[in-house]
DNA sequence: TATAATATTGAATATATATTCAATGAATGG
DNA sequence: CCATTCATTGAATATATATTCAATATTATA
């Protein structure tokens, strides 16, 4: 790859990284583009030399997360109670080593919940529905005994989303200490 | 109080009603004015009768938060265990019950963190600081032995966030099974 | 070095939406 | 029943910001 390319794939991701940052600051609507160019230090025109439109790179975010960070939320046919372990060290892992996976996983869930978010997001996380298969996994590990009894859904609800709010909180303010993810296994671990 | 004025505070409720469930479900910035007066049945150009601007009808929601439901959180001389069983209880039975107060819980944190609120809100809520009080209870659990070991302020953020991660998903998605409290003491209490 | 291609800028334009306002309709009090 | 006040509307205006574009600077390569 020439020297041109390298540059260009830098300053693209420059742009995605304060894209990110400002995105979950404030918010897709009232992040400007100005926001943007000014933290990454350059002109506003220059953006769209890089991204077709403010919509564009939000799209582009969505997709990395996608495929990326967020593929540790899958479940897979591991031990369920030592399923939940492992992807919420990793989590808290990630939040604490790695700014842009943390940010990544806030604006995943924003974007899941914001009904302000363009169509084309909606459509793409539309099929991203991790509580179903998180319930069957909770089904099979109050079975075993190693879960709490209680709606299965419910505390599917309850592990991911006490996990979202404690990453909002440390990706927007990275200062914050990090809680032990094995007190939040605790909300369904079996006693 | 004359009909005139009870219907003047009666639409001025629906306006703020509107208001609160769309700026939770959008965030301050997207949700329109024609967003709330279209959920309300009226023209946009009422709603500037009621309210002065949108700023001020955000800002009208946020006194009314801090006032009312958010002083459930203030820390009192309680035990500390039971203040945070209490607190938990209560705010899940808001959830369920009174979705105007859940959803109000929400605009608060939305508020809190996102970087785009205007300024006089900031203002607000910048002496609104839950975690210090609550970081002391914590110490003082783990000393008479009621709370598990651990950096207090880490359990503070792992208790506050995950009511906040929980809340959110309940007050935009009503119809999601709400945990059991207790599954979320269970984060910071003692074995 | 000359030429072409690309990066960059700032100003111009388009668009979306908050806010104002003049006009109309409805309710109230005398 | 009239006059006054308030509620309501829809169109006009103001404003903010995304997007385009023509001009300029920079870099790569022949």
């Amino acid at each position: 790859m020439g020297v041109r390319e390298e540059q260009k794939e830098k300053r693209r991701k420059e742009i995605l990284v304060a894209g990110l940052d400002m995105f979950i600051r404030k918010g897709y609507a009232s992040t400007k583009i100005s926001d943007i160019t000014e933290q990454v230090g350059m002109s506003v025109g220059l953006l769209f030399h890089y991204f077709k439109s403010k919509e564009k790179l939000y799209e582009e975010l969505i997709t990395i997360g996608i495929s990326g960070p967020m593929s540790v939320m899958a479940p897979t046919d591991m031990e369920p109670i030592k399923f939940f372990e492992s992807t919420a060290k990793q989590i808290f892992h990630y939040l604490q080593s790695d700014s842009f996976t943390a940010k990544m996983f806030v604006l995943m869930s924003q974007a899941f919940y914001n009904e302000a978010a363009p169509q084309s997001i909606k459509d793409k996380l539309s099929n991203f529905d991790i509580y179903t298969p998180t319930t069957l996994l909770i089904q099979k590990g109050q079975v075993n005994g190693t879960i709490r009894e209680g709606d299965p859904y419910a505390l599917a609800i309850a592990y991911w989303c006490a996990i979202q709010g404690i990453a909002e909180q440390i990706a927007v303010n990275p200062d914050t200490p990090c809680p032990e993810s094995e007190w939040i296994i605790d909300i369904i671990r079996r006693k």
